[in-house]
DNA sequence: AATAAAATGTGATATATATCACAAGAAACT
DNA sequence: AGTTTCTTGTGATATATATCACATTTTATT
């Protein structure tokens, strides 16, 4: 743990940059920056939460011991707040985060934010407009998730890697098979099948977990066609 | 449409309640209160949104044309605010709204809302509550839906309409198999099936839409084993 | 380097549920 | 009241995908 300088910090999120330098130094003071290794447990589900966590560089998933299995809800690359949402209602964590990659976290005050939100319009905006396009986003992924059919949600994922987190056709998935099947809710075994297909159909190349999608076209049309 | 009181509208929301009386004069001179009688659509996906949209009285299903077909989000009892989180980072609907039995709906001036998120914290706060608590809920449900079989999500449904819409294990479905198959992920074939195997089980005895709920304690095990 | 543990690929089989087809009932309209 | 349209129930069949089983490769540990 580390102690931290919100106010030179160069990962500020929208919000936070509407905070004075007096906000500034009320945050910094309640604030923790804790680094996590590739696969470290970032917050349990079940446990308390009396923070607001801000991924600053890095990447996670976060996951949920549902009712069958496990499920990955999603995957979020610094710099974002880390589910802003459930922290301001609840007191216990709904779920998981890992380090999918070293990742480095802010642990931030509820109160100040709270405060924040109280005395600052800007901030309290900000925050509200946060909340609301991640909302969106969760949305139609569950929707796809509902609707498509396993190829087509796989098809998704490879592009939510590629246009999303690497921004290039060309990545190392992050996660295992096990995983991916998790994100997309399938069985490992389907995700290899359906890897290995896209594969001998030329549309991505693949060699164990390094991925180049070869025709961005016909990936596209599978993941939206379902 | 009727000139609406919000000063002494005895329906306000947690929000709108720590308004001043000044700010509800600006609400108030903001706000249309228009009446929808059942099966009338609210709002209209891909339309252009350009107010908030609380539901004074009334149920209402939120439902979107999803990639393969139709599918209902949710279904909102009154008094809710229809979808806040869409509406401040959104222009346009991403889902269309309609009565499921007649519904008045307030529409309230966006700008008007962003002025008091600016000014009042305590309204800000609670419009960030409100978020939060919906999301945490739409969360689990999307978690349910993917995990659950057929039968799980259905009972899960029916529990729903007792519990959470008309606090009673005697009801009358307001809406029809299709639309009981949507909600949940399924065909009305299937809708059918599964009912009717409740039915003969004498977990819950149905009539066409009337249902009651016979065996609660084994409607929930087969809601939450899935 | 050797051994153990975890992740992956792939075939055979099982199964839940969609799809198709049609009949019957209920609701809406003329 | 009669006709049309929408909704529902139920059987037969098709199909996507899970499950099981086992071989193989990759990664981690001693």
């Amino acid at each position: 743990m580390v102690k931290a300088y919100c106010k030179q910090c160069s990962f500020k999120s929208l919000a936070t940059a509407k905070l004075t330098d007096n906000e500034l130094e009320i945050l910094e003071s309640g604030c923790a920056e804790v680094s996590f290794k590739t696969g470290e447990i970032i917050i349990k589900q079940n446990s308390l939460s009396n923070s607001i966590t801000y991924i600053k560089s890095g990447l996670v998933k976060i996951h949920i011991n549902g009712p069958v299995k496990e499920k990955i809800i999603k995957i979020i690359k610094a710099p974002k707040y880390l589910c802003l949402n459930s922290n301001f209602s609840e007191k216990i964590n709904h779920f998981s985060a890992t380090a999918l990659e070293d990742t480095i976290v802010c642990f931030l005050n509820l109160e100040s934010f709270k405060k924040f939100i109280y005395e600052n319009g800007d901030f309290a905006y900000q925050i509200i407009l946060d909340m609301s396009k991640n909302e969106i986003k969760d949305f139609h992924s569950c929707l796809n998730n509902a609707q498509k059919q396993t190829a087509g949600r796989i098809a998704e994922a490879i592009l939510f890697f590629a246009n999303e987190i690497y921004n290039s056709k060309n990545f190392t998935l992050p996660i295992s098979r096990q995983d991916l099947g998790d994100l997309v809710g399938t069985t490992r075994e389907s995700v290899s099948r359906i890897l290995t297909d896209f594969h001998n159909d030329k549309i991505i190349s693949l060699e164990g977990k390094i991925i180049s999608i070869l025709n961005e076209k016909l990936l596209n049309d599978i993941s939206e066609k379902g």
